[in-house]
RNA sequence: GGUACCAUAGCUCAGUUGGUAGAGCAACGGACUGAAAAUCCGUGUGUCCCUGGUUCAAUUCCAGGUGGUACCA
């Protein structure tokens, strides 16, 4: 008897700049397939220079799944990029023996591949009380807090970030238990394969993409996309890069050039961080872009 | 052409009363479970311009060279 044939995930990532856009494009003509877009920032419409998102011309060459599908100021959250893509994956994979998923946030691509644990959706009010209390107190009573509430996570976490620690918290007291016994990292179970395909490039090429990238933004009119969104500047998915640097700017503390070497250093440390994410997951397969072949021999299925 | 000053990390510079050197920025490594382009941790990576001289020892003092800056011609 014939072993079923499944379906395949196509993992296409990469630090930021490196070409995914382009590769995932060629891919999907390629394989006459679609893309899903695991890239936190380009999930909000209205950020399309400073994301350097795909363009009209290019989401037209390609069917592309969450790529400006929330609003500046929506609620979205790791877990239900699971959800949406889980469900865009189910139907896709009825037409297509493999679907690209394409992007640098590695949280994003992981939830997918491998699912979170579950809890309860965040208590805005809860996280924002937590948050003025840490803004008063300090970290060391975020840190007896969480010590208080979770010693077993406090042994763990790294104590000196913040974050993670109002996150504990907040699991902690909206769920009653400790966040460490929720938070069991089992890999769920997907009907489906994968294959990680990591884009590099040589660093100084990566740099010099960036660098230039940069500079192309300043010139599409990213003060004025930035100004225009200058309403939502509180909100998270403009804690961005590319986008608080124009902040800067526009309030006289930065020159336009300064403004523009610190886009592209962050960026650098984006990319830099990205990069580590991806290096811990040794199933990992690092192609140039340029390795057209090499990936068309990788994704026969 | 002359005089003065300068030459130390990728960059801007500090320093060593002679015992081979350190800041900021940049860079590099790492962490990461509902904020993740976020948030946080760690690490000096060096022919102290070159060649001689003095000295137990020279990046440091002396001479010459080279390069740079300023002023005078």
């Amino acid at each position: 008897m014939q072993k079923k044939k499944g379906n395949r995930l196509i993992v296409l990532s990469g630090p930021t700049a490196v070409g995914k856009t382009d590769t995932s494009i060629e891919l999907a003509q390629y394989l006459d397939t679609v893309i899903l877009s695991a890239d936190s920032r380009q999930f909000y419409s209205g950020m399309k220079i400073g994301t350097a998102a795909p363009s009209p011309k290019e989401l037209k060459a390609a069917k592309h799944y969450f790529i400006g599908h929330l609003k500046i100021g929506d609620y979205y959250n790791v877990s239900r990029f699971e959800q949406d893509a889980l469900a865009v994956l189910e139907q896709e994979f009825q037409k297509h023996d493999q679907v690209i998923l394409t992007g640098g946030s590695g949280l994003y691509i992981d939830a997918l591949c491998r699912g979170v644990d579950e809890f309860p959706d965040p208590d805005p009010e809860l996280r924002a009380d937590l948050k003025k209390q840490y803004q008063e107190k300090g970290i060391e009573w975020l840190q007896e807090e969480v010590q208080k509430a979770d010693p077993e996570y406090f042994g763990q976490v790294d104590k000196k970030n913040p974050n993670r620690l109002l996150r504990a918290l907040e699991v902690c007291l909206a769920t009653g238990k400790p966040y460490s016994e929720q938070r069991i990292g089992n890999k769920r179970e997907r009907s489906f394969d994968i294959i990680y395909i990591a884009l590099n490039r040589p660093r100084e090429e990566l740099f010099e993409r960036i660098h230039l990238r940069t500079d192309q933004m300043l010139k599409d009119g990213l003060v004025e996309e930035v100004n225009s969104l200058a309403h939502l500047r509180h909100e998270n998915a403009l804690n961005t890069v590319g986008y608080k640097e124009i902040f800067m700017y526009l309030d006289g503390e930065y020159g336009l050039e300064l403004a523009t070497e610190k886009i592209k250093t962050n960026t650098r440390r984006y990319a830099k961080r990205q990069l580590t994410w991806f290096r811990k997951n040794p199933s990992y397969h690092w192609l140039h872009p340029d390795q057209e072949n090499e990936l068309y021999e990788l994704t026969k299925f």
